[in-house]
RNA sequence: GUCCCCGUAGCUCAAUUGGAUAGAGCGUCGGCCUCCGGAGCCGAAGGUUACAGGUUCGAAUCCUGUCGGGGAUACCA
């Protein structure tokens, strides 16, 4: 039951036959901001003063007037200067809240027209180890991939490793030259990363004087780089036979922190998987007149203004628009999506403009491509936290650390909970390992996924394996202790959701409650349609702290009736059934304790 | 130089895309454990939405300018 769009519809019959455009009238009814202004209002009045003439409460008694109200609505209360506040019946209320209940899908219908979307994300440079700056792209992709599955869409999700590029030939040089031996016999993967950060370091050291520092592209060593890279691309031997030995170690290590994070993939199509189908690229963009010949490069012009896009550079290496050019084309080939969506760092803004631009000249004009953009992870300074100054936090240690933070203070809440006198259940060592990785995996995913991914935000280790306020350790808190009452109660779900007994809305904190739940769907519509998880933690905390209220002013085994008991016991299950669901599409666990 | 993004409470962030008295968390201060788990609840203080104009019934949001920060900008991805 998707109540904003029902509403909506309402408005627009109403509408109808009185404006000239009603659906972008009625697409004015939102949620109300404030619970004294109702539910809802339209907000359609105001503006309508300029087709309709006179004074814009006139046309709202007159909008109020058409809306059919049936059994769902309470008569509309006009206010300020034209708002149409509505209310819904606490009947109909009741009867959503018992539909919800008796459906495993709580309410939400799948999508009338499903659509295939291909999900990029993650997509790190497997050349070196993942950290923080990789878990956004990480962590919103699976989000949203967990999302539009839910809602009826066909998701594929497709992990663009950067295993080609000229972070590789760094590597090969640093290989060739910097290799300790010893350190990649025992620790691969970090001396990998080791020889990585030493071969760029080297480079900036020489970098020139012209303003900011910047890797001089004269660099002896940065050319030698690129040398390798194009040796590779070439099909050198030596450094075939050196990359082939390279992978097995960089995806062992990129796999075990998604096996942690619970994140799988469909596909992991890299780029050196579209390597053989470049040259072709190349040479369809200038045979359509697409790209052309310019200073030993081959480019495609956007406009006098604008600098060019570069798809093969002078010494023959490819870049990663010919690389996002063959993905694009073999992705239709093969999924036929009606969208790609790109979950990347808004640095790359440009870049995906220009992409997405040279796609539509190719003759590819049906498929949406989006730019998913998210903001840079800041350090304490307020700039970018990079790789090469070092700042960066490996993701593996971070995730440790939640972990390790999540332990503790189960052992602490354990200890306090001895010394009130309560009965706490010794648990054994894997059921602890599980509620220790919920906690401190749903708190640093929480942190990242609660903010709204178009903006920069400051890392902050504290705040990220917080578990106080806001964070995914309130909302699975709220879970258990709702859990609690159903174990204290010996009571049986299953049996109390079939049939749903009659839900009883008389104090304020039920009605609210019952409101917030039919709200669901509204939220996940509008984090699908806007692509941001966020407006679900939103919705989620809204959920909780309404919750909580009610939790402490209901009480709910010692309801004064049976009645109200069972109706009060269903309001509970499905808070804790939404909240479930709620994490579970943000890629966060729940536990029975904690 | 050109283009893009940002500037909201002490700090970190919201604000349903132009709606009513700009909201949360943390921190600070004050209450609540004979009551379904205190990782909690209730309350208080805290704001010229960087600044100056403009657009209209109505602006944190749109337009112009200024200041400040970040990013991109032909051979990194």
């Amino acid at each position: 039951m998707n109540v904003l769009n029902l509403l909506q519809r309402k408005l627009q019959d109403a509408l109808t036959g009185l404006v000239s455009d009603p659906a972008v009238y009625a697409a004015m009814l939102k949620p109300a901001q404030e619970a004294r202004f109702g539910d809802y209002q339209a907000n359609c009045a105001m503006p309508l003063k300029k087709e309709l003439g006179g004074d814009a409460r006139q046309i709202a008694q007159t909008i109020a007037a058409r809306l059919q109200l049936e059994d769902m609505l309470e008569p509309p209360a006009i206010a300020g200067p034209g708002f149409i506040n509505l209310t819904l019946r606490s009947e109909w209320l009741a009867q959503q809240v018992r539909h919800m209940a008796g459906d495993d899908r709580l309410g939400v219908a799948p999508v009338e027209k499903p659509r295939t979307f291909v999900i990029d994300f993650s997509s790190p440079n497997v050349a070196k180890p993942m950290h923080v700056g990789h878990l956004r792209s990480t962590i919103i992709g699976d989000a949203l991939a967990r999302l539009l599955r839910f809602l009826g869409h066909q998701v594929i999700t497709d992990n663009h490793l950067g295993d080609w590029g000229t972070q590789f030939g760094m590597l090969l040089y640093g290989y060739k030259h910097f290799l300790d031996a010893q350190a990649f016999q025992s620790d691969p993967v970090r001396e990998l990363a080791r020889l990585y950060v030493h071969v760029r370091n080297q480079i900036k050291k020489t970098a020139g004087a012209q303003g900011d520092e910047e890797e001089d592209p004269n660099d002896p060593i940065a050319q030698a780089a690129r040398a390798e890279t194009a040796k590779l691309h070439a099909g050198d031997a030596e450094n075939l036979r050196l990359w082939r030995a390279f992978m097995p170690y960089c995806y062992e290590e990129i796999e075990r922190i998604y096996r942690r994070l619970d994140v799988h993939f469909d596909h992991t199509l890299g780029e050196s998987f579209y390597q053989p189908m470049l040259a072709d690229v190349v040479r369809e963009l200038c045979q359509r007149g697409i790209a052309q010949e310019s200073e030993g490069a081959v480019v495609v012009f956007f406009g006098a203004e604008e600098s060019p896009a570069l798809i093969q550079k002078r010494d023959g290496a490819y870049t990663y628009t010919t690389t996002d050019l063959a993905t694009i084309r073999y992705r239709l080939q093969q999924w036929n999506p009606d969208a790609i969506l790109y979950v990347v760092d808004f640095r790359q803004g440009l870049h995906f403009k220009q992409l997405f631009d040279i796609v539509r000249r190719w003759g590819y004009d049906k498929v949406e491509l989006k730019h998913v953009s998210f903001g840079s992870v800041l350090g304490a300074d307020r700039k970018p936290i990079k790789t090469r100054e070092g700042g960066a936090i490996e993701l593996g240690a971070l995730l440790d650390e939640a972990v390790a933070q999540a332990a503790r203070r189960y052992q602490q809440t354990r200890q306090e909970r001895i010394e009130r006198g309560e009965e706490v259940p010794e648990l054994t060592a894997e059921e602890l390992e599980q509620i220790y990785q919920a906690v401190g995996y749903g708190a640093v995913k929480y942190a990242d996924l609660s903010q709204n991914r178009e903006s920069d935000y400051v890392f902050n280790w504290d705040k990220m394996l917080s578990m106080e306020g806001n964070t995914a350790t309130y909302m699975q808190y709220a879970y258990v202790r709702n859990r609690g009452i159903f174990r204290k109660g010996g009571i049986d779900v299953l049996a109390l959701r079939q049939p749903p007994p009659p839900v009883i809305l008389q104090t304020s904190e039920e009605r609210t409650l019952a409101l917030q739940f039919v709200r669901f769907h509204d939220a996940l519509a509008a984090a699908a349609a806007e692509l941001k998880p966020n407006l679900i933690t939103g919705y989620l905390w809204d959920l909780a702290k309404t919750y909580s209220s009610f939790f402490q002013n209901c009480p709910v085994l010692k309801a004064e009736t049976v009645e109200l008991r069972q109706s009060r016991l269903l309001l509970c299950d499905l808070t804790a059934r939404v909240i479930q669901r709620g994490l579970d599409l943000l890629g966060i666990r729940t536990v029975e304790r904690m």
